[in-house]
DNA sequence: AAGTTTTTCAATCAAGTGTTTGACAGCTGG
DNA sequence: CCAGCTGTCAAACACTTGATTGAAAAACTT
């Protein structure tokens, strides 16, 4: 009677043998932020609890504690995972952006799209599927900015404040306070369609065309940009 | 010591002395809604216990069960309070504008303006103030649809392939696929402005001029006219 | 090799969750 | 007046929540 019906995580996770136990601890870290990652883009960050997550993640209610802190602080880590590298891929898409054109005002559209792209962009890096991470992100910018770690929070704010002084230079003649509301309908529209992003592909997938999500961003850019412009 | 300490709902609330005892079964209903409602549209509906509702509302914690049969059937009556009346004055200022124009299309500005104006009007008739009425509205509509009750999810789906279909006429040269798409980013730029309704007068309020619900109306569909017509 | 540090784990904690119960009060209609 | 609803309430229900403990195990250091 040795292991008598338990089975050991190794044996479940199939996990590779030539590990070392300081990976080993990195690892139950990473498996605890993907479990962590597809529950929350799945059930909101509310709805899960540690126990959900380290079951799945075939790990000890305590590792999350140990790992993270506390369940605030896991929050904080998978929100920082992705939505820095692309706050960060924002600021240097309008930095080129900036230098290619020199003084005078860049495109608007150009502007725009450096803003949506990142998301894009940044879906292949995680080991999330596509609609998943769209979700998650969805979450993390549209829930309430009250709760975002203040690191993250930071971050949003210079990338935000460079990018209204960039769509300011695009659009001189439109006031301020207008400005501020074209560019909250134009993020409404961004997060929107993330959240959605399953329910949107299903619908396109009865139309002929295959539609990449470069099509779809094409849409969303054509649609803030109209928005923004106002006849223009 | 016959009430020692201890403060009766009657002396706590003011209640008035003629409510009969039928009278007062309503108005716990009442007020428990109302307590409902001002704690999800604040701290969203999964945040929110029935022991935060009851005490806010001055009632006991089995009074939710009384009267609502579950905490779910609480929340489905505070989605569906004001909702279905959104989406029925929504089909109502449809119907009159698809009368007036007869056979030729209508405006696109007028089917927009009926699709959104009824969040406006309504706030009225909530006792909530005009920033928690759409935050809560943005709640519902914004979270999931799997979670609505099945009769305001009927009522969502009707009013929106009535509206389909009006935008349809609308703008007859844009591909069905390409359509579903641009509702959708417009309704997310109505969802969000609601969401963030007090941020953004906020930031109003510092510039000249009153901004009036009415004026942010106007840009809300501004905005989203010009995203559906794109440049036509 | 022995000793130290890092990581895991079952058990447990106090607090909070939605719901149910049975007794009690008050109005209603006979 | 008195049975019969209707509504209220304190207490308890079974369960889940995030967090902690102390011991055991594994990995690293010397």
């Amino acid at each position: 009677m040795d292991g008598r019906g338990v089975v050991t995580r190794q044996a479940a996770q199939g996990k590779q043998r030539g590990a070392t136990r300081r990976e080993s601890g990195a690892e139950t870290r990473r498996r605890l932020l993907e479990a962590a990652e597809e529950l929350f883009s799945q059930e909101g960050f509310e709805r899960v609890s540690v126990r959900d997550i380290t079951e799945r993640a075939s790990a000890n209610v305590a590792a999350i504690n140990y790992h993270f802190g506390s369940r605030e602080g896991l929050v904080g880590q998978v929100m920082a995972r992705y939505i820095n590298p692309i706050n960060e891929e924002r600021l240097r898409l309008l930095d080129e952006i900036e230098a290619r054109h020199g003084d005078s005002p860049p495109p608007l559209e150009e502007v725009m799209d450096a803003f949506v792209r990142p998301f894009a962009t940044q879906v292949s890096r995680s080991e999330l599927s596509e609609r998943l991470f769209f979700k998650l992100m969805a979450r993390v910018c549209g829930d309430q900015l009250a709760e975002l770690p203040a690191e993250v929070e930071r971050g949003f704010e210079t990338m935000l404040a460079r990018f209204r002084a960039a769509f300011r230079r695009c659009l001189p003649e439109v006031p301020e306070e207008e400005l501020t509301w074209r560019i909250h309908f134009a993020v409404g529209a961004m997060l929107h369609s993330m959240a959605h992003w399953e329910m949107l592909n299903r619908f396109s997938q009865g139309a002929a065309g295959s539609p990449t999500t470069e099509t779809i961003l094409n849409r969303l850019i054509q649609f803030a940009v109209a928005g923004m412009n106002q006849g223009r």
